[in-house]
RNA sequence: GCGGCAGUAGCUCAGUCGGUAGAGUCCCGGAUUGUGAUUCCGGUUGUCGUGGGUUCGAGCCCCAUCUGUCGCCCCA
């Protein structure tokens, strides 16, 4: 029995008019991201399996039961497609040594894998942008990378979206702040529920962050991170929030607020919206400062955070947002052997000339042919049969305006003329 | 991974009580010979997601499965 062949689960193909949206949304990012000094690094998507065990934690949900691990059978090394950016440039930067005597401000857009079951703003294989900043020990790198984010939903004509702050502390902090918690839950453990009693020894940070109404009260009277931070990190803290009061972005912080994986540490944020359902997190990130070392590198400051490239484009799509409709300056109409020889040198010969020209393929007859140049968008039609072909012209006909003539016209002219009025109606504009 | 809902033409959808499928759109051809848009005329759309079952008969009922979607979970 032969079965359909189709993509597999939660792994979507890009067809043309979304793969305009992408393109749109992939300039606005690069030229946002030129515009801070962020520079490009490209990673592998495979990375060995240990280094995201080691990155993100492996109690985290991701390394229990989301990654797409398995053993390369020809030489039996344990390789996992990346599910998330940061661990795989981190280990970049360590690798050749870029941040060991200077600052990097670094970007990526990529792929990224997860075994997740599917949902609108939630895919197998799905797209990050991940910005990633090296060496910078005070909150101004967290604040400037906060305020980027304000900019770049400006750019892209989105609003509504939402910044949430927290801090997480400093390893020791977090560590009495959880043995105190997990006391106190303790001390409540006949009113958690199923979910809290797994986390309860596994994460109990993540216990705050649940959405179980039962568990509110709890929860608000369970102890607050903010009181066990020491006097540095609560410095950091307030320094982020000064930039950003200063710039006039609001925020909201909230206790709540547990990045998943576990290299966090001080400033972690989100940006959030409500216009995408239960997956409304739209860009996330924060510090990492104990990373870089915990993965065998130098003991080095880091803050990043990463995008989500489907949701970004699902809201810029639910804010009416459209990439321009591509159209080609010319599209070339032929019939008869001679006129499709010349046909051929005439589209080289405007090409050459910079114009975009769409060569007709297949034959068929004027009428169909003019339709297909019609259906284009193309600005002009250029028509050569027999008798341009024999005298060595060519019909430019205007398809978008009314009441221009069709001028017949020596092939060598064509590009002067096109090109003069396709300049012409820009001033215009 | 758990629960709810859905799947009919390339696209958007209709399909009554169970009687072997329809509209719009798109696409293709034509309306006096080599020219698009509007208009008019004509034409093709299909394993009714897939596989079983019930029935004389299933798009419709039942089961399974796949895919999507909403929520949980997780997270970007």
């Amino acid at each position: 029995m032969s079965q359909a062949l189709q993509a597999v689960r939660g792994m979507n193909d890009i067809l043309p008019d979304e793969a305009a949206f992408w393109e749109l949304f992939e300039e606005t990012v690069r030229s946002w991201l030129q515009g801070y000094g962020y520079r490009p690094i490209r990673m592998p998507i495979v990375e060995p399996t240990p280094l995201f065990k080691r990155a993100i934690g492996e109690v985290t949900d991701i390394v229990e039961k989301e990654m797409y691990s398995f053993v390369d059978g020809l030489n039996g090394e344990a390789l996992t497609l990346r599910p998330e950016g940061t661990a795989g440039c981190v280990r970049a930067v360590i690798e050749h040594s870029l941040a060991a005597r200077q600052t990097q401000r670094l970007y990526y857009i990529g792929s990224m894998f997860r075994h997740e079951r599917p949902q609108k703003g939630r895919y197998r294989q799905f797209h990050q942008v991940g910005v990633e900043a090296f060496g910078f020990a005070g909150p101004d790198i967290d604040a400037e990378l906060i305020l980027m984010g304000a900019r770049l939903w400006a750019d892209l004509g989105l609003d509504g979206i939402e910044l949430q702050l927290n801090s997480l502390g400093q390893p020791a902090e977090r560590a009495q702040h959880r043995a105190a918690l997990v006391t106190y839950f303790e001390g409540h453990a006949d009113q958690l529920d199923e979910d809290a009693k797994r986390r309860l020894h596994s994460n109990p940070l993540r216990i705050l962050d649940s959405k179980n109404p039962a568990l509110q009260e709890l929860c608000a009277g369970a102890p607050k991170l903010i009181d066990y931070l020491g006097e540095d990190s609560l410095a950091h803290f307030e320094g982020v929030q000064r930039v950003l009061r200063d710039a006039g972005l609001p925020f909201t912080i909230d206790p709540r607020l547990v990045r998943g994986l576990d290299y966090y540490n001080l400033t972690v944020f989100e940006w959030v919206t409500d216009k995408l359902g239960a997956q409304g997190t739209v860009c996330a990130g924060g510090r990492y400062d104990g990373l870089v070392e915990q993965l065998g590198g130098k003991t080095t400051p880091a803050c990043g955070f990463a995008m989500g490239v489907e949701r970004l484009i699902a809201l810029i799509k639910e804010s009416g947002g459209e990439p321009a409709a591509p159209a080609p300056d010319v599209y070339l109409v032929h019939q008869g052997e001679a006129a499709t020889r010349l046909a051929f040198r005439v589209a080289e010969g405007l090409r050459d000339q910079g114009l975009d020209v769409l060569l007709h393929c297949g034959g068929g007859s004027f009428k169909s042919q003019m339709k297909k140049a019609d259906g284009s968008g193309a600005a002009f039609a250029v028509v050569i049969g027999d008798d341009e072909a024999a005298s060595g012209e060519a019909q430019l006909k205007n398809l978008r305006e009314e009441g221009v003539a069709q001028r017949k016209l020596k092939v060598d002219e064509l590009a002067e003329a096109i090109i003069g009025h396709l300049i012409d109606s820009d001033e215009e504009e």
